[in-house]
DNA sequence: AGCATTACCCGCACGC
DNA sequence: TGCGTGCGGGTAATGC
């Protein structure tokens, strides 16, 4: 389910407890089961139970859209993909507990930490360097160090189009289809707008568009825009993503769809204009 | 040649 | 029932 907002829930969740589960700080690990070899990335069952066993959860943070679990000598981590989630679960088994679970991890309490994945993009590796397993990553737009400045010169050397730009991790870390959309609508920018011509106001307040967009994101638990991810209630306030027909609400011009890099982005044709 | 950008593709559930 | 679609990104292909 990930964007920046919903893999930020679910590491609130785990972080705090959730649903009656407790914090996954401090468990320890007593064993795994995988029901998807794919899913582990980097080692056999074997390999892992004996890396894993008696090591504690000391710590949950996350990189880019990358969940990073800190145990004592080692790292788990966790990309969600498209249709990943992760839960506390109590007496999970030998056996699968949900349909699409492809991972646990058993903890000494009796709780457990479950992968579910439907499409089965989502990978989980082993690592006392994450960074070692981690491509190379843009900035996080939620970093203060990010300003207006430094963000206009990433952009106006690019000269790209700025929607599959946004959306390209190696240039900034974090931002995927929804939030995309909904930064350049709020922005008044173009998907297809060239980033080249970006003006240093343009840039900043693109940046203040996603921090605001990225931020109520979170506030509200994330997107729940489909059959994937439960529990968000961002989709209320959604502007243009999915909108394609209905009015914007700025004009009442109809909100149209076009697609680049694969990927579906929605705009107000009249608030959001290309130029130079 | 070498870097930057784009296209393909991976399982699956869902809605039209 | 069939088909298009997709909260992502690695890798191959192509462009400059």
């Amino acid at each position: 389910m990930p964007e920046l907002p919903e893999v930020e829930t679910i590491i609130r969740g785990l972080r705090r407890g959730v649903d009656g589960a407790p914090t996954i700080i401090g468990q320890e690990i007593t064993g795994i089961s995988l029901f998807w070899p794919k899913t582990l990335a980097t080692h056999d069952p074997e390999t892992v139970n004996r890396l894993l066993n008696g090591q504690k959860v000391l710590a949950i943070s996350r990189r880019a859209k990358y969940i990073l679990l800190e145990l004592d000598k080692t790292f788990l981590v966790v990309h969600l993909r498209m249709s990943g989630d992760l839960r506390m679960a109590p007496d999970l088994g030998a056996e699968q507990v949900l349909p699409h679970d492809r991972f646990y991890l058993h903890f000494a309490s009796g709780w457990g930490l479950a992968f579910n994945d439907a499409r089965k993009f989502g990978r989980v590796w082993i690592s006392p360097d994450p960074a070692s397993i981690l491509p190379k990553l843009g900035p996080d737009p939620l970093d203060p160090s990010l300003n207006a400045a430094s963000f206009h010169e990433m952009l106006t050397s690019r000269g790209r189009q700025l929607k599959p730009l946004l959306m390209d991790q190696s240039f900034l870390a974090g931002v995927g289809n929804i939030y995309s959309t909904e930064a350049l609508y709020a922005a008044r920018l173009h998907p297809l707008q060239n980033s080249r011509y970006i003006s240093l106001k343009e840039a900043k307040k693109l940046l203040q568009a996603l921090r605001d967009v990225l931020e109520w994101g979170i506030a509200h638990n994330g997107t729940s825009i489909d059959w994937v991810y439960k529990g968000g209630d961002f989709q209320k306030y959604l502007k243009a993503y999915q909108h394609t027909g209905l009015p914007c609400e700025r004009c009442g011009t109809p909100i149209e769809d076009l697609v680049s890099a694969q990927r579906r982005a929605h705009y107000c044709p009249r608030c959001q204009k290309l130029h130079e």
